[in-house]
DNA sequence: TATAATATATTACGATCATCATATTTAAGG
DNA sequence: CCTTAAATATGATGATCGTAATATATTATA
């Protein structure tokens, strides 16, 4: 057996790395499969070594930046000591760095119009990692599932929109609107 | 003169609904040329007599997109005749008809994505309309610029969460509790 | 009815894409 | 060191795209 042991697995990690950082800046169908290789300093031909099509890497990409999302927003509440650690999630969530820092940042204000079109093996994919989300958000803010979807919606609809417009002082008031907003949902005797 | 009078503007109308239906349909990158030129009874190789390039159809069928929702919404505000206006906006945007209905409805939650990568001239449109869409939200819901974008943000959101998932089930609790959430928004003290 | 300007259709070009077939490189085991 | 299977690179294929050049069809006017 050539290559050392493991070698192939963490290769396909690279890949996926790639591409999740790939298609959160300039989304699916904008991002080939040449680039997401070059990206992971590799040529275009090995892909198909590692996957069946791009679908099922949009899959998995799906997955890996979503768990990643969640890991960054569980560290932000945990550096919060005072207030309330949701708040922290939601400051970070809304932050101008998150907003301009798309391709590290969450997929659902990016992707999700692409991939309410993808295959049903990418919406199974996502749907199960959205759930993880809205579990882990209606637990940290202590509320019940449906107050911390609807949490999660103005979270994701405020990025959505801040990121989209050409006007940096309304993305700001769109940023800040959605935080006070959040925020009064979860508390609404503390705003 | 060939043709009669205001003939081409209305072909050009016709291109643009074609382009602004498909677009949301299926994204902006997933529809050609030539299929919204079929789309409006016309094969492709006309389509540079009417605009320079897809990008600047693409500013026109936003345009006409967002203005056309405005008066959507408008009619359903003007339908109720006992409740608060903005419920019944509310209960239309978050639908299971506009959920499902993406080819007629919002763009917001279908090309925010590829608009924020889009050109100069799309976002400055986009920016533009979208702060339309404020003021009428804001005006109806009685409510100052920062909760009426807040209230938008959350329209948006959860018709965005609600479209990607696989599960219907969840889909409709995402439209149930964003519902919930924009009327609390509006009047905290009626729901 | 003939003309001429305008609108549309046909055809072509170069680029890029996902995917695949084949060649080449790699390093572990003998 | 040599072999060999596994991993990657090279190169090709057919399709589709945006865009443009050119040909054809249309119809108001003369």
């Amino acid at each position: 057996m050539p290559y050392p042991e493991g070698h192939k697995i963490k290769v396909r990690g690279k890949i996926i790395e790639s591409a999740a950082q790939a298609f959160r800046k300039n989304g699916i169908r904008d991002i080939s499969v040449p680039f997401i290789m070059k990206g992971a300093g590799l040529t275009h031909g090995g892909f198909y070594a590692h996957f069946n099509n791009k679908e099922q890497l949009v899959a998995e990409a799906c997955r890996y930046a979503i768990s990643d999302t969640i890991a960054l927003l569980q560290e932000a509440a945990d550096q919060e000591k005072q207030g309330p650690k949701i708040y922290a999630v939601i400051d970070y969530y809304l932050s101008k760095y998150h907003r301009d820092k798309t391709e590290m940042g969450c997929i659902l204000p990016t992707l999700t119009g692409e991939i309410s079109r993808s295959s049903e093996e990418v919406r199974q994919v996502f749907t199960r990692e959205l759930e993880r989300m809205i579990d882990f958000i209606s637990d940290l803010a202590e509320v019940d599932k449906s107050k911390g979807s609807a949490l999660l919606s103005t979270l994701v609809g405020t990025l959505v929109l801040a990121r989209s417009v050409n006007d940096s002082t309304l993305s700001d008031s769109l940023l800040t609107a959605g935080k006070q907003q959040a925020k009064a949902l979860i508390m609404p005797n503390m705003v």
